[in-house]
DNA sequence: TTGAATTCATTCAATATTCAACTTAATTTG
DNA sequence: CAAATTAAGTTGAATATTGAATGAATTCAA
């Protein structure tokens, strides 16, 4: 039950839990994706739809977007490069730091997310929510608030 | 509660523990290819050492492998091509269907394996397992146990 | 207050992924 | 059994992602 270097290995139900999260995780990611297809969106698309929707004024710097949805500045900068030719978000300069920049949903962003939205609602109940007891509900966040808090932490120690 | 077009919102529950499951699910992934870049291996290629280790003879076909990970056929292959040239696997053809070619293990791929694995094992007790009570594994595996067996169905519905 | 370090964001080149087209072999069917 | 269909896998071009280098503005510190 031990490596060689002394590490413990996963029990049996260690071992199946932690792949079953990874199948559900994997699978799922998946399937949302193949749901916003039919919009012509990817669901990085969708994510960013969502942050500047719930934003204040429709926008946020990309400094900012960028950790809220865990990319690089470099994928960000690209992907925003791509939205604003699907004319969803537009660049807007921000006075206060002349470094920076906005980016900011458009009229057909915001339409487009409004639209969008309860097909992925939807769907997220349709694979996710919906499949889950009340118990499973409630169990499942108690069991992962304190993952995702690790993980927010050894984010930054990078 | 309701969306324009009759879909049901997510509760402030429902939507918390789905949000929570996604980072998760994200910033676990992210840690755990960080984990195994010192070993200059993606968790991509490491997948693939996991399945072809476990696998019979330490081969496997193309196509049993691009399903059990989850991958499209051309991106395998693309992939065995770059861990064949890093010398972690070779080629190999298959007499019974001259179509087919196995994906086989290297000496080389099976030392890394066992040199790396311990170390995976421990980063997946460190961000994961480790932080889940015995209560909170068990619920976990029967929360998402369900979720994943649909998600595989819908999968093949494609 | 000036020089050094940091931050914001982009760009370029190297990698990786996707998607459609293709080749070859096996299977089906009329 | 011949023609058509399906399956296994690869290829190449288009697209996306990564990581290092860059430029420009801001902050820090002596």
């Amino acid at each position: 039950m031990e490596t060689e270097n002394g590490a413990r290995w996963l029990s049996d139900e260690e071992q199946r839990t932690w792949r079953t999260h990874l199948e559900v995780s994997r699978l799922l990611t998946y399937q949302l994706e193949r749901d916003l297809q039919p919009f012509g969106l990817t669901y990085n698309d969708y994510e960013i739809l969502v942050n500047l929707s719930e934003a204040e004024d429709h926008q946020m710097r990309m400094s900012d977007l960028a950790r809220a949805t865990l990319q690089s500045k470099s994928r960000l900068s690209h992907q925003i490069t791509r939205m604003e030719n699907a004319g969803l978000v537009r660049r807007e300069n921000c006075e206060s730091d002349r470094r920076g920049l906005f980016a900011v949903l458009t009229d057909y962003g915001w339409e487009t997310m409004k639209r969008v939205a309860p097909h992925h609602v939807a769907a997220v109940r349709e694979h996710f929510i919906d499949l889950l007891s009340p118990q499973g509900l409630e169990s499942l966040q108690a069991a992962l608030e304190p993952v995702a808090k690790h993980l927010r932490g050894a984010r930054g120690r990078a």
